[in-house]
RNA sequence: GAUCCCGUAGCUCAGCUGGCAGAGCAUCUGACUUUUAAUCAGAGGGUCCCAGGUUCGAGCCCUGGCGGGAUCACCA
């Protein structure tokens, strides 16, 4: 079933029937792009490349380029336009007497709109006003567009008419990207940041592996599942919360440095700081323990904010963040006597819950010697930590996977890195223990069966590759998306995941989707 | 999930105390061979998110729903 077009887009579809009928085709197979528009402006010189009332330049600067026509001045014989490609815009001056016989009028002027991609080949020139644009000597359509964009204008650094609806740029992120240059730069930046960090983790020798998604036993971290199913062997799997215990089993085999990149799937709310899908970082190496790989995640950390901007002091929001080594590192019962001048180590579970309520917290009874201190920490300590600390050695109850104090009694050898009042990264010395980590399970399978859905499953399998023996190892996990909002200044992880999940679209914009998408389907979906 | 704000032309937004649905850009027609938010003259374009209610009359008031944003809470 045909929707019904909009005036603009009938007349767009109008102009490609007239293309084709002028045997021009509207979608071309290629086109020979020499330059970018950022080159261009880069490599003109005026004394080689302009002419002048003397004569003709002394040495013509020709290109061959191609993008979309993002605005358009039509005087009678001669037009100006702005023509964007990836690495930005250059101006594009057409006239009449400069291209076949009839394709100005008929085409240029008729046929084509703003949005539409097209190649370009001609000379380099200033234009009166001293703008460097290209001169057209021929025009071809490459690609008809049949949907108006949203556009932009601007003038001394002022947008009119700026596309600001968020949920229209979120799910036609395609559309998003055409009229915001500064978001491609975000995911340009995004793409440099995990390059970086990935020759940074091969030049020290480590090998990227690929472990499973779908995963009979989740594990790794406290998370509730998506759940999904294999026909063949008739068989529930879950996506992956984690990978952590994959990985450390490649360390049992005899990686001594093992890290993947991965995205983790966590069936939980969405905000501005989560996605269901989004991207982490894990790292396992041999040998080590937590607090050398302190001194590897900062100096990561540093390398990257250098590699993007040239610099470790970063402009985040209304504040100036300092990635220069070496973080300020803060025990967390130290961090948190700081705050709020209670001493918590030592506390049993009823002191606690009296500080916590003293300090007006909502508690309940369920809540453990760990969710107290968490809570605490959380609300008292966390949000006030703007530049990069590490916050160590957590309580026991909060760490299943981790490898206990070596002098604290009670706590693991386990960091996290704050930075900007939000979680980095978490990281510890890994417990290498199998009786200890089956103990650490079965606690967990206990606070499962009180009704935590977010408590770990016992990983039988795991177990046995622990009894084999795993070297003392040092493992982390870094949100990529938390560390590209930080290194793009964004303050929604919208903004830097491609096509963050949303509701599906609305019956009123069914028409995007043809028949299939009933009323009855969206109230379906709505309920599920 | 809770609270607050929002939903009007392709885009950005006005719309008074409830009284004929508006502007700029975009689109269409015409003029214009160095413009740049090009300019000038004219024209078309609306399920005012949806469903009820109050009213002589609803974009506006009331109820319910849908969608979005922000904040809070849980996970990274």
């Amino acid at each position: 079933m045909a929707r019904e077009y909009s005036e603009q887009e009938q007349v767009r579809r109008d102009a490609r029937a007239n293309m084709e009928e002028a045997g021009v085709n509207p979608y071309a197979y290629s086109w020979n792009v020499t330059h970018h528009s950022d080159e261009i402006l880069e490599s003109f010189d005026d004394a080689r490349h302009q002419a002048t009332e003397e004569g003709p330049a002394p040495e013509e600067l020709r290109v061959s380029i191609a993008g979309r026509i993002m605005s358009r001045r039509i005087m009678g014989k001669a037009a100006f336009f702005h023509l964007q490609d990836e690495s930005g815009r250059i101006q594009v001056y057409v006239s009449r007497d400069d291209l076949p016989e009839g394709f100005y009028n008929s085409v240029f002027k008729k046929m084509l709109d703003i949005g539409d991609v097209v190649g370009i080949e001609g000379f380099v020139f200033r234009t009166r006003v001293g703008e460097i644009s290209v001169h057209a000597q021929q025009l071809e359509v490459l690609s008809k567009a049949l949907r108006p964009f949203p556009i932009e204008k601007e003038q001394d650094g002022h947008v009119y008419n700026a596309m600001t609806d968020k949920e229209f740029r979120y799910r036609q992120r395609y559309v998003d990207l055409v009229v915001h240059p500064e978001v491609r730069d975000t995911f340009r930046q995004r793409a440099r940041m995990i390059s970086t960090m990935r020759s940074f983790l091969d030049e020290r020798g480590y090998v990227e592996v690929e472990t499973p998604v779908l995963q009979p036993i989740y594990g790794g971290a406290a998370a509730r599942p998506f759940t999904t199913h294999h026909n063949a062997l008739d068989m529930k799997l879950y996506m992956r919360i984690a990978d952590e215990l994959y990985l450390k089993r490649l360390i049992v085999g005899g990686f001594d440095g093992v890290y993947e990149i991965s995205k983790d799937f966590r069936n939980e709310g969405l905000s501005r700081f989560h996605n269901p899908e989004f991207t982490m970082m894990e790292l396992y190496v041999a040998y080590k323990d937590y607090d050398w790989m302190m001194g590897l995640v900062e100096e990561m950390v540093e390398s990257i904010a250098l590699a993007l901007h040239g610099t470790t002091e970063l402009i985040v929001g209304d504040k100036t963040i300092s990635f220069k080594r070496p973080w300020k590192r803060l025990p967390l019962f130290d961090a948190i006597e700081e705050r709020t001048g209670e001493q918590l180590f030592g506390k049993d579970q009823a002191e606690l819950a009296a500080i916590a309520k003293k300090l007006g917290l909502e508690i309940d009874d369920t809540m453990g010697v760990g969710k107290l201190i968490d809570e605490i920490f959380g609300e008292f300590v966390e949000p006030h930590l703007i530049q990069p600390t590490y916050i160590t050695d957590y309580p026991i109850e909060l760490s299943p996977l981790a490898k206990r104090h070596r002098s604290k009694n009670g706590l693991v050898e386990r960091f996290e890195a704050i930075v900007n009042g939000k979680e980095l990264c978490n990281a510890f010395s890994e417990l290498n223990d199998p009786d200890d980590q089956r103990a650490r399970f079965e606690d967990q399978e206990r606070l499962g069966n009180k009704g935590d859905d977010e408590a770990m499953q016992m990983d039988e399998d795991y177990l046995r590759a622990l009894e084999y023996g795993m070297p003392p190892t040092a493992g982390l996990g870094i949100g990529i998306d938390r560390l590209a909002m930080l290194m793009t200044n964004s303050e929604s992880i919208r903004d830097v995941i491609l096509f963050p999940l949303l509701r599906p679209e609305s019956e009123h914009e069914s028409d995007e989707h043809g028949e299939g998408s009933t009323t009855e389907d969206s109230d379906e979906s709505r309920k599920a």
